[in-house]
DNA sequence: CTCCTCTACGAAAGCGCTTACGTAAGCGTT
DNA sequence: AACGCTTACGTAAGCGCTTTCGTAGAGGAG
């Protein structure tokens, strides 16, 4: 029974090393229960062969498996891209392989990709991004995702509570903060929130830190326009267009991610208005290119690769008796896209 | 013999629905040899158990699978996640999975990473990013896509030729010779490419269509320094700075994709030279920040998402007889960041 | 020398599915 | 009425691995 052109199974291996499936599946697996020398015999033959173990054999077979599942909403997003390559490299080193599922920031699309990587059986499932503020959208995610933990598989998050597992959350509040006080400190006073949807907690603790530094200033939080569009480029061109139309003295914007950003930086460019000499810009993630904008973006570090790693790390540890939360602190990183306030 | 807390088998639902284990597969994937009647019976009672398939064995079972393995070069790099953001989106709708694999730009991890999707029995494999202009660096690579294809699997590449698949080329040299033409046409004479490694046919490519449109205007090709570096913004920035230093009088920089372009720009800023007023920038790919960039780039648009796609449907084809090579046309978009070359 | 305990290994039972093959029933021919 | 053909379904043999359980042999204790 010759089998030709057909790649060497574990019962080859066993074969051509003289001992059987079972010690050779030990030997491989690095189950203890084998002694060296026959282990050594068996792993040279399987070199020999080219053997490689048929990942789906294995993982029927022991009802678990080296495939984690990330959840993004975009993978073409920087912000995302950023974790994803923290999480594959990490990924890599552990020998575990990645499959990415996008759900185009669709909650549906959200729990309907996170039930087919349960139904793959993944060892254990990534899930970057922000969650809502609204519990009732929550809910189906939330379920699922405790489903599938009490089942014994293994979530983490990244930038996202209210899951019940564990979690890597950046300092999105004294993020906030501490951007706001920098703008301030300034000189400015006739600032304007340039926000995603109040919808995503993201937006919402971002905005608490903004509101926090506001009110340690003396000022109103109800004085500074919160100008909503969605949570892109497009976005903050949109709210740029807003502000010229409704707050034309407005000299700061606080953009609540880069993407939005940089987009009121294209915009502003675009309508003629100086940056920082009329408006300073500030953004928040730092996503890559952030430094090599012109003017040079002033927003908040947040090591996103680092943070899709930790997540990872977290997914692969022994299970915790309670839901683990790691704090990212958020770092201001001041450019050229703020200056002093004009007067 | 009640299973609790365990997700329900086929065998369940063919109990549930009063038919063998082989009718309700049958059912289930579609295959013909079932009654309209029973197969909605089946799927009935597939909803109603909250039935999914064990993908593992499924492909056990069937030898095949519905992932499909992505090799990029790093998925942090905007052209590379845009690209996955394609396939991704594609393959969601055709119910695929994909897992990415991202090599750090090295060949030999590249190898590894198309050796270990063969071993995990993906159903398809997509190559994206330059390969090599040395054949011999580029022999393992083929070697082991050869055999994975004469082994019936399915191999589609992006933007890399002489592999001996299916593949989805942009026209790297029409673009390079349409922005060298643009940058000509402009009165710029004192010219510098900037580059990333020459090894990469990429950038031979993209590199000769510049020289076409150089020779086609009588210049000598040889009269136009080519600078090399990392194909990065940190190369972009690298290569400006010995641009400055060696060739203080150029008007005009030809940079092989945006990410050097981005870092030409950030230079040039840093080093206080207008652009396009002293020197004029171009780019090569057009990704999604490039029209927000200040000022915003002239750049060579790539439909990178689309090609991703393309790419997996040539993968999901039936195999030709001969590899199929689908072109990707390269449309010059023109910005602010070139003008008339100054006197 | 016997008995017991370990250790190293083999036999074989699945993991949950697909699919080749067998068969019974229905239908049209002659 | 006998025959073949088609359709709809069931039976059972795997897919390639892990893992439980059983066992032979080595070694120590009495």
């Amino acid at each position: 029974m010759v089998r030709t052109n057909r790649s060497p199974r574990l019962i080859d291996v066993a074969h051509a090393s003289g001992v059987s499936i079972a010690t050779a599946s030990r030997a491989l697996s690095g189950t203890p229960g084998v002694s060296d020398s026959v282990a050594e015999k068996v792993r040279q033959a399987a070199r020999e062969l080219g053997y490689v173990a048929n990942l789906h054999a294995r993982s029927l077979a022991s009802g678990s498996t080296a495939t984690i599942g990330l959840v993004v909403h975009e993978i073409g997003d920087p912000y995302f891209s950023e974790i994803a390559s923290g999480v594959l490299s990490l990924a890599t080193e552990h020998g575990r392989t990645v499959q990415i599922c996008h759900t185009g920031r669709d909650p549906e699309a959200e729990v309907e990709q996170v039930r087919s990587l349960v139904a793959n059986r993944v060892g254990a499932i990534l899930i970057a991004g922000s969650g809502f503020v609204d519990a009732s959208v929550e809910a189906p995610m939330r379920f699922e995702v405790q489903r599938y933990a009490e089942a014994g598989g293994r979530v983490a998050v990244v930038g996202r509570h209210h899951l019940g597992v564990d979690s890597v959350l950046p300092d999105n509040r004294p993020g906030g903060r501490a951007v706001a006080e920098h703008i301030l400190g300034l000189g400015h006073r006739r600032i304007v929130v340039v926000s995603g949807t109040l919808e995503l907690t993201t937006v919402a603790d971002r905005l608490e830190g903004v509101r926090d530094a506001l009110s340690a200033a003396g000022l109103d939080a109800g004085d500074v326009p919160v100008l909503e569009g969605p949570f892109t480029r497009e976005g903050g061109r949109e709210c740029v267009r807003r502000m010229l139309a409704d707050h034309p003295r407005t000299t700061a914007v606080i953009a609540l991610n880069d993407d939005m950003a940089i987009g009121c930086l294209s915009q502003l460019r675009s309508s003629g208005v100086s940056v920082p000499g009329q408006v300073s810009v500030s953004g928040f993630d730092d996503v890559a290119v952030a430094q090599d904008l012109s003017p040079g973006l002033t927003t908040v570090r947040l090591p996103m690769a680092e943070m899709g790693a930790r997540a990872l790390t977290l997914a692969l540890k022994e299970p915790g008796s309670r839901a683990r939360r790691q704090r990212v602190p958020a770092e201001l990183v001041v450019r050229d896209s703020t200056g002093p306030a004009a007067q």
